[in-house]
DNA sequence: ACATCGTTTCAATAGTTCTCGAAACATCGA
DNA sequence: TCGATGTTTCGAGAACTATTGAAACGATGT
């Protein structure tokens, strides 16, 4: 399922990091060297986790020069969210509003109000 | 860190099937038992996977006679979606607004028109 | 006290993931 | 063509995860 191999590819430090450095970066994306430097990490084995984020559509690669620049893909963790919204509504409608509703106070940047 | 625990619990099949599962036994919760037997798994495995699921923060359980109840947090999943949709706009908060669209269709049923 | 039922814990095995040195590959400038 | 640079692939070791048989635990009814 798309969604596990998503999870699973951003259920780990290093790699969650270079999504988050990546979703920033956007839209121009980060050369795996200089995401490897960001992250302290060695070429070979930025080199394995950005496969990864790849194989799970997390992020795009193409060549410049000597360089590849990595860019996230917004949609996919679009689609997660959606799926894990919908994950837990599944029969229970009601409680989805609820979600989204929390979700903005967590966004809108000034909360009105706690809780 | 929180989110990379709950992802991870998340990311396995039978778990994520047992998240799925007792977020539409919500609010009532299934027995181990119940869970075993619906997702054909042996109740010792199961055991396990509910531990997991239990340490992430994604179920609570209280006992009830000779069964143990299990019952979906979801503030759980609300947080990891709060989490997933900040990681995406930290520094580019025009796209947050973007992803709640987009999840808004994916929910109100009948979503108007597809993109 | 006992047998039974539902569940968890233990211990072991098989499989997967993470990490990194070394080697290979591709691009560029000279 | 050569050397330098940026990146990936290969191979191996360590660490983690999943699964399961067997044993233990806790609650219940008799």
């Amino acid at each position: 399922m798309q969604a596990i191999q998503i999870m699973s590819a951003l259920a780990q430090q290093t790699r969650l990091q270079v999504f988050a450095e990546l979703a920033r970066a956007a839209p121009d994306g980060l050369s795996a060297g200089a995401i490897a430097e960001r992250t302290s990490t060695p070429a070979n084995t930025m080199s394995a986790h950005l496969a990864i984020l790849s194989r799970a559509g997390l992020v795009t690669s193409t060549r410049s020069g000597r360089s590849i620049v990595y860019k996230a893909v917004e949609e996919a963790v679009r689609g997660l969210v959606a799926f894990l919204v919908n994950e837990c509504c599944d029969g229970n409608p009601e409680h989805c509003q609820d979600i989204i509703e929390n979700l903005r106070l967590d966004l809108g940047s000034p909360k009105p109000e706690a809780t």
